[in-house]
Formats: structure tokens, C-alpha cells, sequence
DNA sequence: TCTGGGGTCCTACCACTT
DNA sequence: TCTGAAGTGGTAGGACCC
């Protein structure tokens, strides 16, 4: 534990919500859902605005919208989150040379290693001038949190939400940790929260009094022993800027279960190619396929396979993957597919002996197979960041003028006309797509409806959400990314729908 | 009312090797 | 030669996080 509070914690407010209410005025003030919009979509976000219904995080869809039926309801952008999270990563990179993202809207910096705090009131006011950049330069608010160890400087970030700071000074943290509940210490979900409460420990001075021999006892030795040393305020965990990944892995929730057996295995391959791209775009290879089946029930299941060494084949993880789905029973359907690899390595080189495997389970088929991975390749990676790729479309049809109108214009992404200039799509059906016209600077614009073919109209990349300063001013300054991908895919981000449904406030 | 997607880490069990 | 303990790797499942 350190003597001065030199762990930044930043968490960006509400960010995919905040992001899309900055691009689009009329949206500003008023309740706004992003997640997935299909029938099992789930809350990836909700506005300030929006919680008040009581809409949350991880909320399925069809449930928010009972809520809060007025609220705007958006497909994520991941590219425009994106290009947000790299101009406040940038800022706090002028801090300190450690900074560990924990996602897009989250992350650790060591004020320390930046020389930016050597007292409170130096870590006070690193933390109150990056709120103000961050503002200056996205438009956005981040909350903060100072302390002197990863986990109270993240209980002082979640408490000072939204828009604010707090500073947990150093000998106060024990009197502060006690009398909050046990599901505000990392690592303890709903069943290890109801675990302790049958236990009878609901607050940390709870788990701090109980002992480390109880809760080694009640949770095994390597969380228990943990969760004891969080209880005493105890955490020296390193801020580490860089982490190697450990799996690669892609997966799909279906509209409605899948029954027949050769969609199933058709899907299974499809996820195996997918896979491969985001692996090879990584510059990676690995070891260990992983299939996922989500049943109808819900009940999870994994089977894996390690071959003999390292592959990025196509060929070969979709053989392995198939090979895997036979040893599981899809009576009733399943909702869920999913194919990953783990036990990565940087060795990309040709796997031999994996490839050689694969043609003898597969076969005359196999043959064929290896080669088409190698072509997709090329259009893998484009700036994706973990978690999000963007060839998602894979196996559906890109962006041609044949797609249902909810297709080609996925509801709440930017498009520019000819004449009315920058707006983004409000919904789309029937032939028809409804434009609202309006930019990040602008005032709330006006809606018009058009053909969905009207050559005037196409889709645009997202813009800045604050103009960039005059040069030569004092303001902070941050690059907006120069190259994103021209064409999105309607199913970027969570979830696989790509649904016409958004209400309008 | 049903419950995304991409990850990490831990535990338990089994088979195999030393 | 047989046996048991310990270590290791593979496999499966679960909890948790954002």
C-alpha cells in the first residue's frame, strides 16, 4: 500500500450513451439505450436519463423497453467509442507512462511512475485537470478516483459517479471499506455475494472479522485469501500496461434456437472462420479449440480439443470445431455458438503437424478448406480492438442494395446526403429510410424520410464530438482517428440483430 | 420477460509420467 | 516388478468483469 494516493482510476459516465447523446443533439437530455436490438439483446449501456425507468447494464432489451418505452433505443458503434477511447486513452498518457486500459471507457494510471502526484493535493489536481481535458477534448464527462492501491482507487472512481472526483487518503481506508456491502469488492459476484450472506457476512467488516481460515473455508484458498486481504484494505497489485491476450474467441446468440443439425455445423464453421481472422489479425496462433453450445435451457457446455502444436489455419479449426460439435447432443436447439482458441502463442509460421491432423480427420474436405482462411486474412483486423470485430457480417450479406432497408441502415450510424449534408439514421423499413439531420455541434435537426436507394444518400463515418481547436490555442488537443472503416457492418457490436425498431423520444 | 459478447481466472477431475 | 505420491497437462465448468 502506498502512503499517497497515486492510483488514478478513470471511468468515463455512462460512455456508449454519453457518446451517441454528444453526436446527436436532439438526443441530449433524454433517456438513451444502447445494446443489442434483436429479440434477446441485452443493456450495453443506459443514459442518466434512462436509469431513472431503472434500466441498468446486462438488462435484456425486451425489459428496458417496458420501462422506459420512450427512451431512444441505438445499435452500438463501436468505431465511434473507439476512436472516443483513443483520445482519452492519449490524455492519460501524458500522466504517466503506465497506464493500464481496462476497456474502452475504463482504466488505471500510476501517477507515481509520471511523477504526476507526490501528495494528495498534486493527485487532486492531476486528476480534477484531466476531467477538464477530457471535456475539453471529448465533450464527455470521467469520474475519478484516487487512493493508494487498484481496488479503493475504483470504489473512489464508482462513488464519485457521475462527473466527479473522490480521494481516498491514505490510513482511511479500513473506517471507509467497512460498512460498505461485500458485492462492492472486486471479485465478488451475485453467488459469491449470496454465499456470504448465508454465511451471514453482508458488509467488508463482515469478511474482515470472519477471518482469513472462514473464508478460505468457504471459498477456497485462492479467493478466500484474496477477498480477506481486499476486506483489510490490502491490494498491491501493479498497474500493467501491457497484457498479452490469452484466447481469441467468437460467438453468436441466435434470434430463435437452431434445430437442424447441418445449420448448426454450418454456423459452427462459419464462427471457426471468423475466428481465425481475428486470431491472425492479432498475430496470433494457438493450440486449443474451444467450442461453446448455449442449449435451449440455457445450460453451457464446453468441449476442447489441444492439438499437437500452435495453428492460425481456417482449415483447421474448423475441422477441430466440427469434429468437437459431434460429441454434442443439440436435441431441443441451441441458442448460442461459439468457437475459441486458447493457448496463444506469436509463432505464426505454418502448422504442419496440426494441418497434416486435420486432413486425415477430414478428410478430401479438409484439403479444400485450408485454403480459403489464408484469403479472408487480408481483410481481417481494420483497427478492430478486442472484443469487437468488424467482419461480423461474415456469412451475411454485406451492404449491397439488395438488403431490407434495416439492414443497409442500421438505426442511430451517421450517413451524409447530397444536399442535406451529416445526419444519422432514425429507423428504416419498407423501402424507406428516416434521416434526422444534425451533427455533434449542431442544434437538434430535422427529420426526413427517403428511398432507401436514393443514390444521394449514403453511409459516413462518425464525426468528431467537439470540433477540433483553432491552432495555436491553449486548449488540449487530440487527434481524431484519420482512418476508419468506410462501410460498417450492421451487426458491429453486441448481439446479432440488426433490427429497424427505434423509438424516437 | 429472459438472460450479449469477449475475455480472465480458478477449481476439480482425470490420465499420464516420473 | 509393483505401487503410491507428486507433478503436469488436458478437459470441463463456473464465477466474474466490462
Amino acid at each position: 500500500m502506498r502512503t499517497a494516493p497515486t492510483i488514478l482510476h478513470l471511468d468515463m459516465d455512462a460512455f456508449f450513451a454519453a457518446a451517441e447523446q454528444a453526436a446527436k443533439p436532439s438526443l441530449r437530455g433524454k433517456p438513451v439505450v444502447v445494446g443489442g436490438l434483436g429479440p434477446r439483446g441485452v443493456v450495453a449501456t443506459a443514459s442518466y436519463e434512462a436509469r431513472r425507468f431503472g434500466v441498468h447494464s446486462a438488462m435484456p432489451m425486451a425489459q428496458a423497453r417496458r420501462l422506459a418505452p420512450n427512451a431512444a433505443y441505438l445499435m452500438p458503434r463501436f468505431s465511434l467509442y473507439r476512436a472516443v477511447s483513443e483520445q482519452v486513452m492519449e490524455l492519460l498518457g501524458r500522466l504517466s507512462p503506465l497506464v493500464e486500459p481496462l476497456s474502452l471507457d475504463e482504466a488505471f494510471v500510476d501517477l507515481e511512475a509520471g511523477g504526476a502526484a507526490d501528495d494528495a493535493a498534486s493527485a487532486r489536481a492531476s486528476g480534477e485537470r484531466l476531467r477538464e481535458d477530457i471535456r475539453v477534448v471529448t465533450g464527455l464527462t470521467g469520474s475519478v478516483g484516487l487512493a493508494g492501491s487498484k481496488m479503493l482507487a475504483k470504489i473512489a472512481s464508482e462513488q464519485a459517479k457521475p462527473d466527479g472526483l473522490v480521494l481516498i487518503a491514505p490510513g482511511t481506508e479500513r473506517e471507509l471499506l467497512g460498512p460498505l456491502p461485500v458485492r462492492t469488492l472486486p471479485g465478488v459476484g451475485p453467488t459469491t455475494g449470496e454465499h456470504l450472506r448465508r454465511a451471514g457476512m453482508t458488509t467488508v467488516a463482515d469478511l474482515a472479522e470472519a477471518g482469513e481460515d472462514e473464508l478460505v473455508r468457504l471459498l477456497g484458498r485462492s479467493h478466500g485469501t484474496a477477498l480477506f486481504r481486499m476486506a483489510l484494505g490490502y491490494d498491491d497489485r501493479p498497474v500493467v500496461a501491457e497484457r498479452d491476450a490469452k484466447s481469441v474467441s467468437v460467438e453468436d446468440t441466435f434470434d430463435v434456437d437452431l434445430h437442424e443439425r447441418t445449420r448448426i455445423r454450418l454456423e459452427v464453421e462459419r464462427l471457426a472462420e471468423r475466428c481465425v481472422r481475428r486470431l491472425r489479425a492479432s498475430g496470433h496462433s494457438g493450440r486449443t479449440i474451444v467450442l461453446k453450445v448455449r442449449r435451449y435451457d440455457f445450460s453451457t457446455l464446453t468441449r476442447s480439443e489441444t492439438l499437437r502444436g500452435p495453428t492460425d489455419d481456417a482449415g483447421v479449426v474448423r475441422e477441430t470445431a466440427g469434429r468437437l460439435l459431434e460429441a454434442v447432443d443439440t436435441t431441443g436447439g441451441v441458442r448460442l455458438l461459439g468457437v475459441g482458441v486458447t493457448g496463444l502463442t506469436d509463432y505464426t509460421q505454418e502448422d504442419l503437424f496440426a494441418q497434416a491432423a486435420a486432413e486425415e480427420h477430414a478428410g478430401a474436405a479438409g484439403a479444400e478448406a485450408g485454403s480459403d482462411g489464408h484469403q479472408e486474412a487480408s481483410v481481417a483486423g481494420l483497427g478492430e480492438a478486442q472484443g469487437h470485430d468488424g467482419d461480423h457480417a461474415a456469412g451475411i450479406p454485406g451492404t449491397g442494395p439488395g438488403l431490407p432497408a434495416e439492414r443497409r441502415w442500421p438505426a442511430g450510424h451517421d450517413v451524409r446526403h447530397a444536399v442535406y449534408g451529416a445526419g444519422w439514421v432514425q429507423g428504416s423499413g419498407v423501402g424507406r429510410v428516416t434521416v434526422r439531420f444534425e451533427e455533434p455541434g449542431s442544434r437538434p435537426g430535422r427529420v426526413r424520410t427517403f428511398r432507401i436507394d436514393d443514390p444521394e444518400l449514403e453511409p459516413s463515418d462518425p464525426l468528431p464530438l467537439v470540433a477540433p481547436p483553432a491552432p495555436g490555442s491553449e486548449a488540449p488537443q487530440s487527434s481524431w482517428p484519420r482512418t476508419r472503416p468506410k462501410v460498417r457492418s450492421p451487426e458491429e457490436g453486441a448481439g446479432v440483430s440488426g433490427g429497424p425498431e427505434m423509438s424516437s423520444p
